[in-house]
DNA sequence: ACCTGAACACCGTTCAAGT
DNA sequence: ACCTGAACACCGTTCAAGT
């Protein structure tokens, strides 16, 4: 039932790998963008190709668990977050640190986009993500900051969302997301509320008791 | 000064195979994304390979030419919308036709966010649409329906990080991205309206007479 | 002027041989 | 158990030969 999917110990010298190797994905990711060859990634972790394949069945999950650690962090934070003082204060610092986080590593969070459903370890994340997001969405709703038809799954979607709107233009206005998320913001707040069209999504259309 | 750069006249196979070309990449995109082979784009279109690069120098610029006529499209159904009788309406109807033409071309336009700049066509597509929601935007705000603080350009980023908020779940749900419109522009209006962060993008810093 | 497909370079992935 | 690099398959791009 634990299903923490890391199977079993890894050797000293293969755990040692899999750091360095994670480690110069990133830098070269951030560098270079996820166009950056498995070759040039392997030579900059000092290890072999055929070493990367070994802990990442592909490209993709290599990505994939760089994703992974991001948004671990993000759940932390969030989790931090649960017992300030302002609960509506506290779910926009969420959104803010979430885009932040994304605009640290533009490229690799670019490419996340249809990827994190291909991996489960990534999925699972994003899944403890979004219930962070949850409660603090709920936080916030019952001190009557945020309006009522939005769930913590929106949330996580319109932060992306903001920080993406922004990203045409990431390199001549690295800051512009704070605009775009200002907005969404905005259109959070109850008072600006019109109802909202189609289903809630992740939750079932017949009505809860 | 005329800056259209289709340089000169093609001769008559050319235009065909052009054509032929565009349309086979177009229905290979949307059904099997971005990354299908320009093999198989040149096969369906019944061409050879090379001609493909005769065509457009990069698998990036053959991508671009398609979203530069869905640029164009928006633009025209924009320019439609200026004397609509309810400025407001006609912005938010804007912003929902901007979002459903990324649905019908989904992979191809998520492609698009860095390569529009890379492409000398689709740019200046882009920026006919920005002039167009520049337009639709401060007739609006004459209106009074639309806050004052926002660019046509701020319209055209925000109806596209409003889809690509959806876009996760696009598969499991294809109209989420109303929803996410919506909460977009309710974060537009006036009431709703608290002061924006950082400068305006595309707009010199020093104030302006 | 334009078309074509063989040839090239590059990159993700596999795997037999090593320790 | 894990590492390695040579070998393979595939794909974007080029180009000499054609019309």
């Amino acid at each position: 039932m634990t299903a923490t999917s890391q199977p079993r110990r890894l050797r000293a010298d293969a755990a040692r790998n899999r750091k360095l190797l994670l480690d110069a994905a990133a830098a070269a990711f951030a560098e270079q963008g996820t166009e950056v060859s498995i070759a040039e990634i392997a030579q900059r972790a000092g290890i072999g190709k055929g070493t990367v394949f070994r802990h990442f069945p592909a490209k993709e999950n290599l990505i994939a668990a760089i994703i992974r650690a991001r948004l671990d962090e993000l759940s932390e934070a969030g989790a931090a977050l649960l017992d300030a003082a302002d609960p509506t204060a506290a779910l926009t610092e969420f959104m803010r640190l979430g885009a932040e986080l994304q605009a640290r590593d533009h490229s690799v969070c670019q490419a996340a986009i249809g990827l994190i459903h291909d991996d489960a370890e990534a999925q699972a994340a994003a899944d403890r993500l979004t219930r962070t997001a949850e409660a603090l969405t709920e936080r916030a709703q019952r001190h009557g900051g945020i309006r009522d038809d939005v769930t913590g799954q929106d949330i996580i979607l319109l932060l992306r969302g903001a920080y993406q709107a922004a990203a045409p233009l990431a390199h001549a206005a690295p800051e512009l997301w704070r605009r775009y998320l200002a907005v969404v913001i905005d259109g959070l707040r109850p008072a600006a509320a019109q109802p909202l069209p189609g289903p809630v999504p992740g939750r079932s259309p017949t009505v809860r008791p």
